[in-house]
DNA sequence: AATGTGCTCAACCGCAGTCTT
DNA sequence: TAAGACTGCGGTTGAGCACAT
């Protein structure tokens, strides 16, 4: 074979990651994307492996990275989802803009399991995220925009949390630029109308316990595929894909 | 104030599927 | 077609924090 041989691990770094790594790692992947993560490391200057480059990068640097606690209704999405998916968790991911499946993971196993399966909460922690006070102490986890505005502050002005922009960076890796999408705030997961209202299918079944959210409706076809439908601006139902 | 316990979450590991040569 | 490289996913772990005693 040519390919050179599998990741070295000899000599890698391991362990929470510095703002320097995260800074490295923004700009280059700002410059020139990220096709190949195997290569990206050494091409960044980091001593990192490449498995470990996406997962910082997917999970935490990312720009459309949703910050904040789950809402209500994002639970409850993950809920349902999970009802029909299973530990799928990059698929229920996937419904849920902005959230990570590593993210929902820790959720589900910290959180919403207890929830549906056991008593409540114990009285020590009544919420998850919210209760934490600091982070501060923590392994540094900066928001995207605090490590790309020391990088390049021209292409990140509009990144989620600075300048009050309506609208989140996201990296096109087909044509190598940077994609502007509107955020998705807070009020996308708790108010109907803005994002259009659930078509009838969702909310059907009168006085169903079935919750109602702007969420891909994971539905079966007759032929056994999986398929997701999402409701778009206009309440209209889009197919997104099977799986 | 000190200690113990439980919780959170960032990060790692190993596996499986896909891709490339 | 086979073999190895690469990518993505789910499970798991452990450091550090909050809270209770």
């Amino acid at each position: 074979m040519v390919r050179a041989p599998c990741c070295d691990k000899a000599g890698l770094k391991k362990g929470p990651w510095t703002p320097e790594e995260d800074e490295l790692l923004v700009s280059y992947i700002q410059k020139h994307g990220h096709e190949n993560w195997r290569a990206l490391p050494k091409l960044a200057g980091l001593l990192r492996c490449g498995k470990s480059c996406r997962l910082r990068w997917i999970n935490y640097l990312r720009p459309d990275i949703k910050r904040g606690n789950f809402t209500p209704e994002e639970e409850d999405a993950i809920i349902e989802l999970h009802k029909k998916l299973g530990n799928r968790w990059s698929i229920i991911a996937s419904k849920l803009p902005g959230r990570t499946d590593n993210e929902i993971k820790n959720v589900w196993h910290t959180h919403l399991k207890k929830r549906l399966n056991g008593p409540a909460l114990s009285s020590k922690r009544r919420s998850s995220s919210a209760s934490r006070k600091s982070q501060a102490a923590r392994p540094h986890r900066p928001s995207f925009s605090e490590v790309s505005s020391s990088v390049t502050e021209a292409s990140t002005a509009a990144v989620s949390g600075e300048n009050n922009s309506s609208e989140i960076m996201s990296w096109n890796t087909d044509d190598s630029s940077w994609e502007s999408f509107p955020i998705i705030d807070e009020s996308f997961w708790t108010d109907p109308v803005q994002s259009g209202e659930p078509s009838d299918s969702t909310a059907a079944g009168g006085g169903s316990e079935q919750t109602q959210f702007p969420f891909p409706d994971i539905l079966m076809d007759d032929m056994g595929f999986w398929y997701d439908l999402f409701i778009g601006a206009g309440g209209e139902m889009i197919e997104l894909s099977h799986f």
